[in-house]
DNA sequence: TCTATATTTCCATTATTCTGGAAATATGGA
DNA sequence: TCCATATTTCCAGAATAATGGAAATATAGA
């Protein structure tokens, strides 16, 4: 649960879910932190803040590339985070349980068609 | 995209998802507030301040029962978190990239296309 | 009514996170 | 070497979030 909190919290922020977002379509090919400030207009610092949370969370990995940082998306991590969160979250049917329905036992026999 | 940021942010600290783990698995018939607190013991005001957390993200549901009062997942609201990290933060096929592509570098004038 | 229980609100304190300018560090090329 | 670019770290202020005791509110039952 402490891991998904981590990912969670990482993914809780405005900047950082649209970087996670554009590491995502970037592919396992990622990209340069200065092209993910510019795209997202985020001040260096900003950035740099912001991807290291996701680093820290296991979200991002980075590579150095010459002068440049690529940073791209962990998918592996994000992967559990979505698994946990049907498992622990959904009753683990995705979420189809509906809100308004009287739903108590999903194994008890139904009246016979 | 508010709306993912809210529902993660809600998810995004420890009591909170044990409690909102903990109303998955009432189901809709959910639990009174006592119980949740009995259960994860949590100090009145901290319950309260959470449950209303988890009730601003559109993510627990909560009715008058006598003395009680009874929240409950809101299973939609969850379902289209679990839906938007899916597209968005996945590629859209449970984070199952594996293509290499050339990265992205920043975009600064070049002299000739 | 009074009393017990359930929950929320009020409030102050503490803790954490966000922001971005400025300086530092790193790298490649001339 | 020096210079330009890329990124991070340092720092401090601002904003937001978490905590929980105490008081307030709500409801049921005697």
């Amino acid at each position: 649960m402490t891991q998904a909190v981590q990912s969670l919290s990482a993914l809780a922020q405005g900047s950082r879910l649209s970087i996670f977002r554009l590491l995502v379509q970037a592919g396992p090919a990622g990209m340069a932190a200065g092209s993910i400030g510019e795209k997202l207009e985020l001040p260096p610092a900003t950035l740099s803040f912001h991807l290291a949370g996701l680093t820290r969370a296991g979200l991002a990995d980075s590579r150095q590339d010459g002068r440049f940082v690529i940073y791209s998306a962990n998918f592996p991590t994000m992967n559990r985070l979505v698994a946990y969160l049907t498992e622990n979250c959904c009753g683990g049917v995705s979420c189809e349980i509906s809100n308004g329905e009287k739903h108590e036992t999903p194994s008890r026999p139904r009246r016979r068609a």
